[in-house]
DNA sequence: CAAATAATGTACCGATCGGTATCTATATAA
DNA sequence: TTATATAGATACCGATCGGTACATTATTTG
């Protein structure tokens, strides 16, 4: 494993040589090949290539293939899609719904990442040997949609939505329409159609 | 290319052997490895075997992986999904949407096939070399989608939808819920939740 | 029958796949 | 300086990838 610095105290450096790379920059660039060719789609050459380090050093500091795609997910998480875990802080149920969904609407067609989300349309349809990432992939799929049903439960308790919505179909009836914006910024929809979904699922809040 | 009959004329048999195996019947096997795979995920050793066909023959017959897929697709259309099209002869703009997505709903969770829809989610991060059978499927995507909207345009002059409906976003949006339903059909949700995705966007139809 | 034609079966092609053995270079510790 | 530890670079591994050459087999034509 490399070297990596403490944050709180000065810490002696290893022993051997140093790395010659960060690694958070490398693990960006591998997020980015994963992110634009699918678990599948990146071979290892082209991860290489775009990480600017040698194969056995890729091994050495983040495993294989299936660990540095793990990796690259829980950077992917901290960064890009951070705005999901700060749009349930949104004080009312419908706020959070509208922050979540129009935030995703910019993210998925942003010009300067890939377009569609990782995690809504990852490896769905995979070879022989991706079984163990397509179940990461559907647990962290779960994930927001569970955060999504806790976060209208709580609201239901404080009176901010009805008691005869159901929370389960909610939340699920969200991340599906999240998930098909991410397969339409995938085909190429703008970001004002996609802004146009939110706003006609708005106007229908229960 | 291999012989195939006729459907209205008795035609001579062609001069050479006979084809050992029935064209349509391994197209389906490939149509059923595609779908569940992916493009990338199927492997031509993995099609060979599953078609019952050696490897030339499948050459000879269908053409090179790529050529194979988009016969499969054609396949598809024709017979798995043959009732979107359907869909959009019923008589009422609402009750298109409701076929739509109510039959797209037992569709997907079929158990006797692979779960989610090859057209609404497959290859959308690909590797190199696989931007035509992405642009295919890009196709056949707008091309249902466009099906919603002319039939909405239709409802509109029929005093069936109201004039200040956006038909261009509500075909979008249902192709949308359509392509998120795939996603969570791909990631185990279940038929009756489904069904209650679409009771939902329907109980608040414009 | 033989000639012609077309599909099958085997065996193989070069390229690429994910992953690694090994040697060298650069650092710290004693 | 010498020993030790770790990273980089090269070159390679067996397996699998999509695709095909070629000989064989089965059929129709003459």
């Amino acid at each position: 494993m490399k070297f990596m610095a403490m944050s709180t105290s000065q810490t002696k450096r290893p022993r051997g040589r140093p790395s010659a790379f960060d690694y958070e920059e490398a693990l960006e660039k591998a997020l980015l090949v994963f992110w634009s060719r699918g678990y599948e789609g990146a071979s290892m050459a082209e991860l290489t290539e775009a990480m600017g380090i040698n194969r056995p050093s890729i091994y050495a500091a983040f495993g294989n293939k299936e660990e540095l795609f793990s990796k690259a997910l829980g950077r992917y998480m901290a960064g890009p899609v951070a705005y999901v875990a700060e749009a349930m802080r949104e004080p009312t149920a419908k706020q959070v719904a509208e922050k979540f969904l129009t935030q995703s609407a910019l993210f998925l067609t942003n010009e300067s990442t890939p377009r569609g989300c990782m995690i809504a349309v990852g490896a769905l349809f995979s070879g022989e040997g991706c079984e163990r990432v397509q179940q990461e992939l559907i647990a962290y799929r779960q994930g927001y949609e569970n955060a999504l049903r806790k976060r209208f439960e709580l609201a239901k308790t404080q009176n901010d939505l009805k008691q005869d919505v159901n929370t389960h179909t909610l939340a699920k009836y969200i991340a599906t329409l999240h998930q098909g914006m991410s397969v339409q910024a995938a085909s190429g929809a703008t970001k004002d159609e996609l802004i146009a979904i939110v706003q006609l699922f708005l106007s229908n809040w229960p």
